[in-house]
RNA sequence: GCACCCAUAGCUCAGCUGGAUAGAGCGUUGCCCUCCGAAGGCAAAGGUCAGAGGUUCAAAUCCUCUUGGGUGCGCCA
C-alpha cells in the first residue's frame, strides 16, 4: 500500500518533470514545522541551483500544480522556496482506514526484495554467549524479520565458531584430565560412546583454564594448534569429541537465543563445511589464485587502489589447518551449490571490528567467482562497552554473561510489575510470561535503538529501565490501546468510519503514514533504529492523543466510532512493527 | 608507522542524498488522575554541533588542517 507521503512525492515529481526538471526534486516528507505544514517539499532549491533558475518561482509553479491534488488542502511557498503543503481532514481519514485494514499496516514490500542469507557470524561452541553476542544475535533476528515482511526471501544461519583452535583447547585439557578415555585412543575408530563425556559446565570450565594456560605457555598452545590440525584432518576420536561438543553448546544456545525470541533457519557451523575445502583449495590453485609462502598457502587480494595494507587470505596455514578465511569461503561455496533458489545476497552480522576480515573473503569469493563481491556485506556493528568506555573482553575474567543479563532483566521486570498496579486475578503463570515478556523487550529495544555502527556504553540501568524511550514503553503503549479497544467492546461499541478532526488525531495518522518509509529504510540500510525511531513516535502520538480524547469514553456514537477504528489502526501498525522487533505484546499487564 | 571510524544539551543518543528557530529519552523544575490503564500526558530550563579555515543563497551534514577518543593491520577465530 501507498502512502500519502509517497502519493505526494508522485505528484510534484510529476510536477518537476512537467516544468522539463528532474523527478527526484519532487521528494516530500513529513514537515519539519507542525505549525506550518504537513508536508514539506525542498526540490525546488536544489532544482533552481541545477537549472541556473529563481527557486521562487519554481516553488511557486509547482505549489500551483499540488493544489489541484485531490489530497491537498493548500501548498504554500516560504522562505527560499519550501514548498508547505497541508492534506485535508478526507485524505488523512481515508488513509488511516486503508493502514487499518491493511495487511502490512500501510507499509509496501520492497521493490529489489530478493533470496538473502543472514550469517549470524557464530556464537562459538564452548564459550558461554556473553553481553558482546547480544547485539548480532538482536540486530542480525531483526534484519532478518524485516526483510521477510518486505518480501525477501531469507535463510538464517546461526553459523557457529566450531572449527579454530578453541576445540584444539578443550580436546587437550580434556585430555589432560581425562586422559583414559576412549577418544584419545589413536588406534580405536569407533564407533563411539552416544552420551556426551562433558556437560556444558564443564566447557565453560576447559575453554578458559586451557586458554589461560596457552597463553602463557608456548608449548601448552602448540599442542592446542596441533590437535586442531589433527582433528581438521579427520582423525576420528577427535571428530567424535567435536561432535559432543557442538552438541552439548548447541543446547545451550539454543535456551539464550530462544530467551531472546531469536531463531534460525540453520544450525551449521565451519565445521559443517570440511568436506568442500579440499576442493575448494583445488580451485584457488587451478584458477591460479593461489601461491605458497612461509609455508602456507594463501591467497593475495591486495590491489593498486588500496590505499591501505591488505593482507592475503590464509587458505592453508603451515601446520595444514584452515582457519575461517577459509571456512567462510567454502560457506558461501556450499550455499550457492545447494540453497535453491541459489542466494542473491548475503549478509555478515558480526562485529565491527572484522570488516578486514569480511572485505579480504569477499574479495577472494569474487575473484573465484562464488558470487560478485558487492552481492556480499559486512553488517558491522559497534562494541557494547563497559562504563569505562571499552569493550568488554571475551576472555577476561568478570565478563557478563548473557544468561546472567537476561536473569538481572527478568528479576527488573518483576520487580516493576510489583509495582505496578497489576490485574487482580493475574495468576502466576501469566505474571511470569507477562515480566518475560518485559525483560525481552527492554534487552533487545535498547540495543536495538542504537545506531548499528556506532559503539554504546552498557548500562544496567538503561538496559531495565522501563520508562521513557524503552521497550517496554512502546508495550505498555500497545497494551493500553488493546484495553480500551477490549472495553469498548465488552460495552458493544463497534470501531467504524474514520473522520479525523482533531489536531492530535492528525498528527496520529501523519505518524502512521511512515510507517512504511521507516520499514523501507531499515531494510534498505540494514540500521534497525530507524523502524525503532518510527514505532516510538507513534506510542508517543498516539499517548498524545489518548491523553487529549476520549476514545471509549466518547458520548458522540460517530466520533467514538471514528476514534476506535483509528486505535484500532494505531494496534494493529504497533503490533506489527513490534513484531519485526522481535517483541511480543501481551494482552495487559 | 599506515588505514578506517567517531566527537551534537549535565548524561545516553537521533538528525535521511546540504535546507526554515538542531531534536528525543534520562536527570532537573512546575503542572495534570470524581473521566477509557499515570509504566502516562502537558510545559519550562539546558547547545559557540571538539577547534580553525574553505565551498555554497544555505553547513551538525561536503573539503582541508589541528586536537582528543576508538578500531584494524598474514598463520586466534
Amino acid at each position: 500500500m501507498g502512502s500519502l507521503a509517497g502519493e505526494l512525492t508522485a505528484a510534484a515529481g510529476a510536477a518537476f518533470e512537467a516544468m522539463g526538471l528532474a523527478a527526484r526534486f519532487g521528494e516530500v516528507r513529513r514537515s519539519d514545522k507542525p505549525e506550518l505544514a504537513d508536508f514539506q517539499c525542498n526540490g525546488a532549491m536544489a532544482a533552481a541551483k541545477a537549472a541556473g533558475r529563481n527557486p521562487r518561482e519554481i516553488a511557486a509553479e509547482i505549489a500551483a500544480r499540488l493544489k489541484d491534488h485531490a489530497s491537498v488542502l493548500s501548498a504554500e511557498v516560504a522562505g527560499p522556496g519550501f514548498i508547505n503543503l497541508r492534506v485535508s481532514d478526507a485524505a488523512l481519514s481515508t488513509r488511516a482506514q486503508a493502514v487499518r485494514g491493511d495487511t502490512m499496516a500501510g507499509a509496501e514490500k520492497a521493490a529489489d526484495a530478493g533470496v538473502t542469507v543472514i550469517d549470524f557470524g557464530g556464537a562459538n561452541v564452548a564459550k558461554p554467549m556473553h553481553v558482546g553476542h547480544l547485539r548480532s544475535a538482536v540486530i542480525g533476528d531483526t534484519l532478518q524479520r524485516i526483510c521477510r515482511f518486505a518480501g525477501d526471501q531469507v535463510t538464517s544461519d546461526v553459523h557457529l565458531g566450531d572449527w579454530g583452535l578453541q576445540m584444539g583447547h578443550l580436546v587437550t585439557e580434556l585430555y589432560d584430565e581425562q586422559p583414559g578415555l576412549i577418544y584419545f585412543d589413536a588406534a580405536y575408530t569407533g564407533p563411539y560412546p552416544a552420551e556426551p563425556p562433558v556437560t556444558i559446565d564443564d566447557l565453560g570450565r576447559l575453554y578458559p583454564q586451557a586458554s589461560n594456560k596457552a597463553k602463557a605457555d608456548e608449548a601448552r598452545n602448540e599442542r592446542s594448534q596441533r590437535a586442531v590440525a589433527e582433528m581438521q584432518a579427520g582423525r576420528p576420536g577427535y571428530r567424535a569429541l567435536l561432535r559432543h561438543f557442538i552438541d552439548v553448546s548447541v543446547e545451550a544456545l539454543k535456551a539464550d537465543y530462544g530467551f531472546l525470541n531469536v531463531s534460525f533457519d540453520l544450525w551449521k557451523g565451519e565445521s559443517d563445511v570440511d568436506g568442500l575445502i579440499p576442493g575448494l583449495v583445488a580451485r584457488f590453485k587451478h584458477a591460479g589464485l593461489a601461491e605458497e609462502s612461509d609455508g602456507a598457502l594463501i591467497v593475495h587480494v591486495a590491489r593498486e587502489s588500496d590505499k591501505k595494507e591488505m593482507p592475503p587470505v590464509m587458505l592453508v596455514n603451515s601446520r595444514g589447518g584452515t582457519g575461517y578465511h577459509t571456512t567462510d569461503l567454502a560457506t558461501i561455496l556450499d550455499r550457492m551449490d545447494t540453497l535453491k533458489p541459489a542466494p542473491e545476497r548475503m549478509l555478515y552480522v558480526v562485529d565491527q571490528r572484522q570488516a578486514l576480515h569480511f572485505e579480504q573473503v569477499f574479495r577472494a569469493a569474487g575473484m573465484l567467482g562464488l558470487i560478485a563481491e558487492d552481492r556480499l556485506e559486512h553488517i558491522g556493528f559497534g562494541t557494547v562497552n563497559g562504563p569505562d568506555g571499552k569493550p568488554f573482553k571475551t576472555r577476561e575474567g568478570g565478563v557478563l554473561r548473557l544468561a546472567d543479563l537476561q536473569a538481572m532483566a527478568m528479576e527488573e521486570a518483576e520487580k516493576k510489575l510489583s509495582a505496578a498496579n497489576l490485574p487482580a486475578d493475574m495468576g502466576k503463570a501469566e505474571r511470569f510470561d507477562v515480566a518475560k515478556k518485559v525483560a525481552v523487550a527492554a534487552l533487545r529495544f535498547s540495543d536495538l535503538m542504537n545506531t548499528r555502527t556506532t559503539n554504546y556504553v552498557f548500562d544496567l540501568d538503561r538496559f531495565t529501565s522501563f520508562e521513557g524511550k524503552t521497550g517496554p514503553y512502546l508495550m505498555y503503549a500497545a497494551v493500553r490501546v488493546k484495553s480500551v479497544l477490549r472495553k469498548a467492546a465488552e460495552n458493544g461499541h463497534a470501531p467504524g468510519n474514520v473522520r479525523v478532526t482533531e489536531d492530535t488525531e492528525r498528527a496520529l495518522v501523519l505518524q502512521l503514514d511512515g510507517f512504511g518509509a521507516a520499514l523501507l529504510g531499515a531494510r534498505e540500510k540494514r540500521m534497525p533504529h530507524i523502524l525503532c525511531e518510527h514505532l516510538y513516535g507513534l506510542a508517543q502520538a498516539f499517548s498524545s492523543f489518548y491523553a487529549a480524547l476520549p476514545i471509549a469514553a466518547e458520548t458522540d456514537a460517530e466520533k467514538r466510532a471514528s476514534r476506535l477504528a483509528l486505535a484500532d489502526g494505531v494496534r494493529h501498525q504497533l503490533e506489527t512493527g513490534l513484531d519485526l522487533l522481535g517483541i511480543t505484546v501481551p494482552e495487559r499487564m
